[in-house]
DNA sequence: GTGGTCTAGACCACG
DNA sequence: GTGGTCTAGACCACA
């Protein structure tokens, strides 16, 4: 479910941390909906538990999961809400603003911009 | 000219490199073009000197900067292929693959997504 | 009969034990006094019965309370001596000690301190 | 400055937490004075860094601290409204509330209750 | 079975 | 000098 890059500059548990949101947000993952655990997410992607409990720790903190003692983590009810369009939308706005000025920077025009994020956005499914 | 953030999550001399090594490519700072020295840009973003010498050295290591005696950086002669067209979507890539995975898994639309990153590209140049 | 917050930091089986403790040294169970059954303050509070049969079990062996076959637990007779002046000091000495540090570290004045405690003490029967 | 106890239920990354966040409140760590860095806490009190780290990343996420890049940890600035005095009482609140429900349950007389913390509360300084 | 905590040690990134 | 990240491994607490 997860997709790890570890050699990426984003670390780790950040990685998770971003993924979780989004998919929580998306509604991909339902609010109750159980996450696979620690060691189950840690052994798939040949990582540390820590890092993944770290990751699970901090979510917990921002109230986007909640701790079922025992039982494991779970998309938090009241992360229901972080469903919402607007706040989906934020959750985007900083990348388009980074494209953005990145296309400006480097003097792209911004059809073919257009153009090429459209394709990604159709076929990448598939990896 | 440059756009420094402190306290975001990109370290401050990385925001420098990339910055120069898009508005080189871009054809913004043209070869030969000399840069601001280390100690304008420290003081004008109240950052370390250090941390602005660091982005230049290591532009520099890339050779897309040269370094004059005396007279502080300025954009290398050999620096001038680097704004192919084929150099310039390179650098875009990545950029444009993290925002199609974001769209994704947030389940929005693409065709508002690209409506979203138009209007940002034509109207950002004022921030 | 029994006071418990799931998602309290304090494990459920301890928060069964501390207060079981405090209702006996305070009288207010008294020595051959049934308890209610695991499954009642399981079903209760919505718990898992194990966490309850925890508790119990922990406080039998500590002397609390006796097992009386095929009839549940009850206040053991040799528990009536914990209810002795000095026993229950020691049982609220820690919770004074904590709020105490708590108070000077916040520097809040001492009387307003005692004033809200006095009336917490006087009105909180009703929850 | 703090005060760790090893052995206490309370894990020791949430005892600095605690008692950081209470300082903040009560004005003995003022809005932008450093915070003494994770090696001194660490070697100072004998525990691992890690364990320091932890505390002062989520007391950073919380918004209570600031990084300053290579030069340590701070009280945040937007935290100097911590301190108002309904925010303090918040902070005790909790602790009060549990004492009043031990001396309940233990059927104690609240006026030595009361005389006990205030004896506390005059005499503790000293340890 | 679940997650939490702590340790020890290594390496990196930043200024 | 600062904090951050990750690893490996141990032990605990909870249900």
């Amino acid at each position: 479910m997860l997709h790890i890059q570890p050699g990426a500059a984003e670390p780790i548990y950040r990685q998770i941390m971003e993924q979780v949101r989004r998919l929580v947000a998306g509604g991909q993952l339902q609010a109750g909906q159980e996450l696979p655990s620690v060691r189950e997410v840690a052994s798939v992607h040949a990582i540390n538990p820590m890092t993944v409990s770290k990751a699970y720790s901090q979510l917990e903190g921002e109230g986007v999961l909640e701790r079922r003692r025992g039982k494991g983590m779970a998309v938090a009810a009241r992360a229901a809400g972080k469903g919402s369009a607007g706040h989906r939308w934020e959750l985007i706005g900083p990348g388009l603003q980074v494209v953005a000025r990145q296309a400006r920077e480097l003097e792209l025009p911004a059809d073919e911009v257009l153009d090429r994020l459209r394709r990604l956005m159709k076929s990448e499914p598939g990896e």
